[in-house]
DNA sequence: CCATAAATATGACCGCAGTCATAATTGGTC
DNA sequence: GACCAATTATGACTGCGGTCATATTTATGG
């Protein structure tokens, strides 16, 4: 009974595991991500607790189901904008700076996630990972050909040295008992110290 | 009985943290970080469970002992540098760059400690952070005024985007199954590309 | 409809990190 | 030495993350 490419056992699993992440994250914002038991979750998603293991191998693994719908997202938005003529950098960028403000949202649980997505980039099998690692590289090579960047520098590295500078202002702000700055004018102004560079230029801005 | 600025009560405190900390340290390297119990590393500390958490909070935190070894090694060699003269980053780098072979003695181990020293940001009163900062800042101020940098930048942000790319060029050689490139010579590229930037220059190099 | 095998669900169970009430040590005082 | 307060040591205990053998459901073939 193959009906349309979607069987009836995958769609009740698809939906089961929805339900888990929908259980997990509203628990986790109402009583915080210590505080919330696996029981409590499974519990709220009503199913057992073993199953919730059948979907997640650990409890912070939850996370990795929403990295995968940004990813896509993410995905979706730049090539819109890399398909519409000239690509410029001030127009990636903001798309990016759009995603920072998803962790404005909450802190703590923004923090356990970006913690989580550290962590998984241990698996090597790990497509979301090498998917944004795709999408950061296949964006510098675009800008690098644009002339908006130069081309004399390995597309891998230039865009891990943004993604690095990214991901540590993030940690920076999820860390700190209070926001230390506003997020994305943090982000954009690091952003930019790294593509204009740190060395002096003949004539210095003021 | 207070000899000296030290009793003995504070000696021997301080010598049973050092048992502790030998003892994880040992048993991390011989079977790996979650393969050992805080049961083990008391009792080959020979003091009892509870002793263990006496010290330290929680079982990764035995690795801010070192942090702490560390940052005063670094502030000691980073002044000794910066008052002979004429400071120059590409000594100042070395001497971060010569921390980074620390962790490749115990790729395993090391990211278990990244790790630690992320989530230690946590604390608001962790000063190791802060000598960490400071010392960067003051780096960064000195190079400025030695016109090796740019003077038109917070020195706070430099210091940053310079930490964080060297920290997460350290944490991508550390999730790695495989050591996927040369800790240091990466480093030192990826930071050469942030004091350069990324802008294309009038005569582009070949 | 029955038989069978694969996929999925379940909750009793286990091991360990971390807690806490209590006991032992220590240093100071008379 | 005797007493006291403060500090440190201890291990029984608890709670939760994660496992696993077993039970239940689902799809398929005869």
């Amino acid at each position: 009974m193959t009906e349309l490419e979607v069987s009836r056992r995958e769609r009740k699993k698809e939906e089961t595991k929805e339900r888990i992440v929908k259980a997990a994250l509203r628990l986790f914002k109402d009583h915080g991500f210590d505080a919330t038991t696996v029981d409590q979750i499974a519990e709220q998603a009503d199913v057992a607790k073993g199953t919730f293991f059948n979907y997640f191998p650990r409890k912070e693994a939850v996370f990795g189901y929403l990295s995968e719908t940004w990813v896509a997202d993410a995905e979706q938005k730049i090539a819109a904008i890399l398909a519409k003529g000239l690509p410029s950098w001030p127009k990636v960028r903001d798309v990016f700076l759009e995603f920072a403000s998803i962790y404005e949202e909450d802190r703590e649980l923004s923090l356990h996630m970006a913690m989580e997505w550290t962590r998984r980039m241990h698996a090597p099998d790990d497509d979301v990972c090498r998917r944004w690692d795709a999408l950061g590289v296949h964006v510098v090579r675009q800008l690098q050909a644009q002339g908006e960047l130069r081309r004399d520098v390995a597309a891998e590295r230039a865009s891990q040295v943004l993604a690095d500078v990214y991901h540590g202002t993030l940690m920076m702000w999820l860390e700190s008992p209070e926001p230390p700055f506003p997020l994305k004018d943090e982000i954009r102004k690091r952003l930019a110290l790294v593509i204009e560079g740190l060395t002096p230029r003949a004539k210095e801005g003021r």
